[in-house]
DNA sequence: CGATTGACGTTAA
DNA sequence: TTTAACGCCAATC
């Protein structure tokens, strides 16, 4: 199994109504510090399955610029997942002491088979 | 085909 | 404490 599909397999493990960071999806995926390319593959994801919304950066920041896909359209996801959405600065955050996934739900990420 | 570059996070200075 | 460097590794240049 190749890196990328290893990422789209733990994120489709994050409930609606919750969010996780970077660092927390490449350490399940046995990899604590390869954050960077978690978002690479997120960004290059068609598989409209995979919930790309709930992975934010580790301050809650929404940290998209890109052009394929727009912060806007990250928030606009996590708002129909029931996640709340501040605005600071002109950048989009969410209060990671409220949706953070719980250490409950990381331990699942971490068990996940991922071989 | 080598070099650069990221939806990041930790470690070193 | 604040800033700089580096690891991660596939894709793009």
């Amino acid at each position: 199994m190749n890196f990328y599909d290893k990422v789209y397999r733990i994120t489709k493990l994050v409930p609606r109504g919750k969010v996780a960071t970077y660092g927390q999806i490449a350490a399940a995926l046995g990899s604590p510090r390869a954050a960077r390319m978690v978002g690479m593959a997120l960004s290059h994801c068609s598989d409209t399955e995979v919930p790309w919304q709930r992975v934010i950066n580790r301050y809650g920041m929404i940290s998209i610029e890109n052009m394929i896909i727009t912060k806007d359209e990250q928030v606009k996801r996590l708002a129909a997942d029931e996640v709340e959405i501040t605005l600071q600065d002109g950048n989009y955050f969410v209060d990671l002491a409220a949706y953070l996934i719980d250490s409950e739900q990381l331990l699942v990420l971490n068990t996940y088979p991922v071989t």
